[in-house]
RNA sequence: UGGGGUAUCGUCCAACGGCAGGACUCUGGUUUUUGGUACCAGCUACCUAGGUUCGAAUCCUAGUACCCCAG
C-alpha cells in the first residue's frame, strides 16, 4: 500500500514500487475539506484551492497519479480522527503556551497508526510512503533501525522518531536513497500531474499561516489571547503584547519592541501572561528535557551517550550526551550551547545515520 | 519663574553650509512537511514661523514642546 498524499514525493514512491515488482494499491488519507471525493469524478483542478495535504484536490492528484500507473486507489476518510488526534491537541498546546509540532503528531496517529491499520484490515505487507528516510536490519540487535536519507539536505527522518519496530517492520521508504532532483525528474518522466507541486510548507489545516486565528476560531476565546506585558530579564515592561498564543521561544519578528539590537522571545510566563524578551545572547540553552519517549532503533540508552541533536525540523545535527533520566524522560545536553527548544517540539537523537530516537521538549535549561 | 540643554523615520542615534544615513520596529520575499530562525529587499523623518546664503537639518531670531540645574 502506497501512501499517497497527493504530492510528487509519493507519487514517486508508488511508481518505483510498481517498478520494483510490487503488486502496489494507492492509499490516500483524506484529513480535512468537504466532500470525499467520488471516484471518476471530472479532471482535477477545476476551480481548487491550492492546499496542500489531505485536501480533495489532492486526492484527486493522487488518484490521477493511481490512473497512469494503472493501480488501484482508495481514499480513506480519516478527517474526525485528524481531528481528534492532530487538530485538537495543536489548539491544546499553544494555549497551554507550548509550541506543538502538528506534522509529527499527524505522522505518527495517521500515516502510521491508521494507516498501517489499514494495510491489516487489507492483508498487505507494507505500508510505503514518500519520506526521505531508510531502514535497515541490524543483525547484532535483531532490530530495524531508522535512518536518515542519503539527501540530507532533504532528510526527513526527524518526523519518524516515534515509529515503533513492528511498524517499520511494515514500512517501506523508496525515496531514501534519491535526491529532490532525482524525483521531480522521475515524475516529469511519467506525466504525473504532481510532477511540478510545491513543496509543502506551512500548517496544512492553517492555509493562511494564521495558526493564532485558526485557534480562536476553532477554541474560541481563551487566555492565550489576552494582551499583557513584554519584559526584559530584569522584568522592566517594554510594551505590550496580544496573547501569549502568538509567540514561541526564540522568536525574533512581531515582538513590536525596539531597541539597540533584535530582541528574542527567552521566556513565556504563562502564569504572568508576560512575555520574557532579551537579546541573542541571552538565548543560550545547554540542553532540553524531553518526555513521551521514543527509541526507534530499539537500543536502550545505557548511560551517558554521545549523539548528535536536532530540535527543529532543519536545524544540522548538533553534537550532545543523551541521557535516560527517568521511566519516560530523556535530558539531553548540548557540547555548545545553543538556541533554547520551544517546549512542545521534537527532539530527535542521532548516532551518524542512525535514528536514535527521540521525544517531546518539556523544559530547557 | 531665573540659568543651561535638546528638538531628525514608528523608536534610538548620525549627517565640514552642498542629493538626510544607520540600527531596531514594521512590511514583503527567499528557505522550509510545524511554530520559529537565518538570509534578501522595501516603506516611513529634518518641531513651527521668519531671516542670512547660490544653497540651511546645520548659522541667526522668535515661538512651541520636552529635559536638567536652581526652587
Amino acid at each position: 500500500m502506497a501512501a499517497m498524499s497527493g504530492g510528487v514525493d509519493s507519487s514517486v514512491c508508488a511508481l518505483l514500487l510498481q517498478r520494483a515488482g510490487c503488486d502496489v494499491r494507492g492509499a490516500t488519507m483524506v484529513l480535512r475539506d468537504a466532500a470525499v471525493p467520488v471516484a471518476g469524478a471530472g479532471p482535477h483542478g477545476a476551480a481548487c484551492d491550492v492546499a496542500p495535504c489531505g485536501s480533495s484536490r489532492d486526492v484527486e492528484d493522487a488518484r490521477a497519479v493511481c490512473r497512469r500507473l494503472g493501480i488501484p486507489h482508495d481514499a480513506f476518510d480519516l478527517r474526525s480522527r485528524f481531528d481528534a488526534a492532530v487538530i485538537r491537541p495543536f489548539c491544546d498546546a499553544y494555549l497551554a503556551g507550548r509550541t506543538p509540532n502538528p506534522c509529527i503528531d499527524c505522522n505518527r496517529h495517521l500515516k502510521f497508526e491508521a494507516l498501517q491499520q489499514r494495510r491489516r484490515e487489507l492483508g498487505l505487507q507494507y505500508v510505503a510512503t514518500g519520506h526521505y528516510a531508510r531502514r535497515r536490519w541490524n543483525e547484532a540487535s535483531g532490530r530495524w533501525q531508522l535512518l536518515r536519507a542519503l539527501d540530507t539536505a532533504k532528510d526527513q527522518s526527524y518526523v519518524l522518531y516515534h515509529l515503533t519496530q513492528d511498524t517499520l517492520a511494515h514500512m517501506l521508504f523508496p525515496l531514501g536513497g534519491l535526491t529532490k532532483d532525482e524525483v521531480r525528474a522521475l515524475a516529469r518522466d511519467h506525466g504525473f500531474v504532481t510532477a511540478d507541486k510545491p513543496e509543502s510548507q506551512d500548517i496544512c489545516f492553517v492555509p493562511d499561516g494564521d495558526y493564532a486565528g485558526f485557534i480562536e476560531g476553532y477554541c474560541g476565546d481563551a487566555s492565550a489571547f489576552a494582551a499583557g506585558e513584554i519584559v526584559n530579564r530584569e522584568g522592566r515592561v517594554l510594551g505590550e503584547h496580544g496573547g501569549l498564543v502568538h509567540y514561541t521561544i526564540g522568536q525574533r519578528k512581531g515582538i513590536g519592541v525596539a531597541a539597540s539590537e533584535p530582541l528574542y522571545v527567552v521566556e513565556k510566563d504563562v502564569a504572568a501572561n508576560r512575555l520574557v524578551v532579551g537579546f541573542k545572547d541571552e538565548l543560550e540553552s545547554r540542553g532540553v528535557v524531553a518526555r513521551d519517549v521514543n527509541l526507534v532503533s530499539g537500543d536502550a540508552l545505557d548511560g551517558r551517550r554521545h549523539v548528535q541533536v536536532k530540535t527543529h525540523y532543519r536545524q544540522r545535527p548538533v553534537d550532545a550526551v543523551a541521557q535516560q533520566t527517568g521511566p519516560d524522560e530523556l535530558t539531553v545536553t548540548f557540547d555548545e550551547p545553543q538556541r533554547p527548544a520551544a517546549p512542545g517540539q521534537a527532539v530527535v537523537i542521532y548516532d551518524g545515520e542512525v535514528v536514535l530516537g527521540g521525544g517531546t521538549a518539556v523544559r530547557t535549561f
